[in-house]
DNA sequence: TGCGACTGACCGACCGGTCGGTCGGTGATC
DNA sequence: GATCACCGACCGACCGGTCGGTCAGTCGCA
């Protein structure tokens, strides 16, 4: 009973995070209105700040959602590779297509998260650290397996997210390629930035992700 | 008469321009008061209605000066170099040295563009645009000279800004090493991306710019 | 005296957050 | 198993500060 309550509880804040999503991503954090939230819960306000303390908190809660579903995807993909280069690119390659098949969910990650005003810079650096933190990761083994160069492997790995970021960025804003397009082509740019590619190492396949 | 006036007039468009930027820049749109920029103008607001018709194209102007600004910047950079891939590094240093210097530049160009919300969206990629072909133009250059590989420069072209802007987003957020400090290692792995520095091309170095 | 530049008091839409109130459920008591 | 006190989830009208934008009026220059 306060067994089920509880669960109850998460369910409901889930159903909440779920609508702030949607309204997040289409209309930014300033143009979205709590009442809009409500609506789509078929919630009130009230009910809301019930829950939650404030639009803020509301809208940090949303993005770490977001961040821990992509980064445990991204880490996933990784994990299944079979040499550590492979699980970068299969790193990246998991983004990529999560993104580009969720549009509203590139939106809100990459660009919504500076539209809170200097509030969010925070959190927009977690967020963004942790990614480039799997990235590094990866490159670290690559680099201890001899797979690619001597370099700074903090920087490279912000080279790589930069670039992943800019192509979602693109797409989203002027309508370019769908990122999963060009993904083959960026990945070898990548690599290529990173001394990869030898002879001796073998080309990888993405290897598939289940959707969420 | 209507010659100095009309001086006069774009002086103090300036005035206001340089003002707004300030404000902008520390601010984000949402949080800049148009009173302030009244303030930082000793100007009232009623007289910066009377030069910009409303604050969203009072902010569109910033950026599109700043924007202006940058790209001439590289492209004089890009202009005194002396191989097409050493132009393309050109434009690149330029860039970073430029924004590692105004740190407010940075922000306002690279952060706060977002902040409108989705209003923004097509200013933002316009200016990213215009950027992107700088690079791309060098790198089709370069590609004509045989100094990289065969790849979609566009492509290419939208890794390296978006390599920069992490580059610079991570400095502003979350205090990393000034963008200008990773510049040496950035063009390392920029260059290497397109395959460049082959065995026959000369390493250059960075023609040193002006300040503003 | 006409006009362009500028003033600053004022307007009012907007929206995050509040709070008194409702109500279905729960569990203790008889 | 009927009654009742109580609670927590939720409702939604309302408040009040904020801030972009307006406009009637002033000033000074040609």
């Amino acid at each position: 009973m306060s067994e089920s309550s509880a669960r109850q509880r998460i369910q409901t804040r889930e159903r909440i995070l779920e609508a702030a999503e949607l309204v997040f991503a289409d209309n930014g954090y300033h143009d979205a209105l709590v009442d809009e939230i409500g609506k789509r819960t078929s919630m009130s306000k009230g009910g809301l700040y019930f829950h939650f303390p404030s639009k803020e908190e509301l809208f940090f809660a949303v993005m770490d959602r977001l961040a821990n579903k992509l980064v445990r995807r991204a880490e996933k993909a990784a994990a299944n590779a079979d040499s550590p280069i492979a699980a970068a690119e299969a790193a990246l390659g998991a983004v990529v297509s999560a993104l580009s098949r969720q549009k509203r969910l590139a939106r809100l990650l990459v660009t919504q998260g500076y539209s809170m005003g200097n509030a969010f810079e925070s959190k927009r650096a977690e967020i963004f650290d942790r990614f480039a933190s799997v990235i590094r990761r990866q490159l670290d083994e690559a680099q201890k397996a001899g797979q690619i160069d001597e370099l700074d492997t903090g920087l490279a790995s912000r080279v790589w997210l930069g670039a992943v970021n800019e192509i979602v960025v693109h797409w989203l804003f002027s309508g370019g390629p769908s990122p999963s397009e060009s993904a083959p082509e960026l990945k070898k740019l990548l690599v290529a930035s990173v001394g990869g590619n030898r002879p001796e190492s073998k080309p990888v396949s993405e290897p598939e992700v289940v959707p969420a």
